[in-house]
DNA sequence: ACTATTTATGTTAGCGCTAACTGAAAGATT
DNA sequence: AATCTTTCAGTTAGCGCTAACATAAATAGT
């Protein structure tokens, strides 16, 4: 541990007692100028650095958020977390990264291992939880925000968009494009998988049939992509769309299909989910569904410091929505 | 804060003391095995979590591991971060993420913060850091490990490579290849400016000259790596090889070629830095220099376990090399 | 049977800090 | 000038846990 510098030894220094040094700290405006000059002097001088463990013991609050994700190593989150990080810094609290894994099966573990550390709120990704992880979740009686999904029941305060509503939307589009074919390659990722589903049965209800599927682990990247892309070509697709369940799926789709002389979009058409900051970039710009990942980072954080300080939400019930954003893939 | 459950009350249904409890919870094997199961059925009665904040107060141990990398939305922080957190859990500890944001201006403040918090260890991305913020990691006085690059004179323990090396052995090739023509795509960031330089020093020595160059921001995406093929090719670069200092941004000068016709390797060949994992699976594959991410994370964690647990380390300097991976793009 | 050793549990004190209260001094109000 | 109010600093106690030592019980050795 540390060199034994403590407030004592500051407040020694200082000529004042330690809760003073502690004042000068933490609520500088309660204290004397001449006083917080004193202090100031002495924390430099003998290098300070304040204990949290204790601080957070006495006070009761840890000044420490948590956040629970599928992967750090998904850009996707990656992108929410540096946002949700950076905001929970400025507003003075440090957060506590958990990797969950793809198989989520380590969530209730996970939670267990950081309610240990008494963070002050916990933000959490996706809406499914075990009932074990629940009941955790809630007697820990601390604000909890969910992520990236959305549900009428959420745990506490919940941050996301409608992934029924998304595969909706997906297949209005293609059928508005007139595609005939259509073709899914998907990570095997509970939202993923909804997506799919969804677009699948809303297309039926259209009329369309003899649906292509090809099923990747989870976490993707751009090699499950082009297998996934193998896949359905080797069922013999040729012509129409395939609608990937991330932007990096379709990454690897359309490296596929180029690799195969296969024209983009006369030939097949592609569809993302993402709208990845390469996305854009792609050749062809890629046609994905547009979610706003940083506002999602944005909005739990203002919720859960809002929550923290006990002022009161609007609405625990935060839908961001998504946009269909046609580019040059379709 | 938790509901009222401390060890106090979890001993009082137990019917032992405080301190058989914390030892059936942490050194189960100094407790009577039936005392052990009194003990646990109190714990799961009460759903008693233990408080660390307390724990570590007392043991002067707190479990956690900080880690700081410029950017978790870079993949290749990610990759190792992920790594470096799971092996982490798998000892009991627990990793305290710090984001330092590209232009490094922050480390100091954010070595501040994350000290606050006791950790018994630390991992830097980087080896520079400036004078204060070394002031301030030496006085904490716990193992503190380095990565993603290698110096002598490491503050503690370094596990990285030479960035210096991989711009020769990215020079060497490509006078084996005979390239004639040479144009970097380059981050605003210190390591990937080092590989940039001494890779032209030492094509300038083979008698190279002329080269084409564009700088873009970091942090990178493959957007950046379109508009600085944009910019050498408005240059009038149109055959040779373009290095550039990630896979990312060489992603995108291939999406730029690819939309101007140009022909890879035929035309322009492309040379990348890290051999993502979506590198292999790029059209052409991309030919780059293979660092193995997930080693730094691995040997970081073990060198850190190591010196927290005051065993030996073999070495405080370990090179884990890299190697140049020719594949399609060249 | 008696001591030496090991094993299992308990007692005490304190980790470094802050909440809550107390008291003194300074300033405002009439 | 007397009282009220505000500002500032200090005292006390305790947050929930574990290290270190102390003690009691069980086991082993002769």
């Amino acid at each position: 541990m540390k060199g034994d510098v403590t407030l004592d030894v500051v407040a020694k220094i200082a000529g004042v007692s330690a809760i003073t040094v502690s004042r000068a700290i933490n609520k500088p405006e309660k204290v004397a100028p001449k006083t917080l000059e004193k202090v100031n002097r002495a924390i430099v001088k003998t290098g300070y650095v304040p204990n949290l463990l204790a601080g957070a013991l006495a006070s009761r609050s840890s000044k420490l958020i948590a956040a629970i994700v599928p992967s750090i190593a998904n850009l996707l989150y990656a992108e929410t977390i540096r946002l949700f990080s950076n905001r929970c810094r400025e507003a003075g609290y440090q957060v506590l990264l958990g990797d969950s894994g793809y198989p989520e099966v380590l969530e209730e573990e996970l939670v267990a291992a950081i309610l240990t550390r008494r963070p002050d709120g916990i933000l959490l990704t996706g809406v499914d939880h075990s009932p074990a992880c629940r009941n955790l979740l809630l007697s820990a009686n601390i604000p909890i925000v969910e992520t990236w999904d959305i549900t009428p029941a959420p745990l506490d305060i919940v941050v996301g968009f409608n992934h029924v509503k998304v595969g909706q939307t997906v297949a209005s589009f293609i059928k508005k494009k007139g595609y005939k074919r259509v073709a899914f390659v998907t990570a095997d990722d509970t939202r993923g998988v909804l997506r799919r589903k969804s677009a699948q049965q809303a297309l039926e209800e259209y009329g369309y049939k003899d649906f292509f599927t090809a099923s990747v682990p989870a976490p993707t990247h751009m090699g499950y992509g082009r297998s996934g892309a193998q896949v359905i070509l080797d069922q013999g697709f040729r012509h129409g769309v395939i609608f990937c369940s991330s932007d990096t799926l379709a990454q690897g789709v359309i490296a596929e299909l180029q690799a195969r002389s296969l024209k983009i979009p006369k030939d097949i058409a592609v569809i993302g989910f993402g709208d990845q900051i390469f996305s854009p970039y792609l050749h062809p710009p890629l046609t994905t569904v547009h979610i706003d990942r940083e506002r999602i980072g944005r909005e739990a954080v203002e919720a859960l410091l809002a929550r923290i300080s006990n002022q009161p939400i609007k609405t625990n019930i935060i839908d961001i929505g998504f946009s269909m954003l046609e580019r040059g893939s379709t």
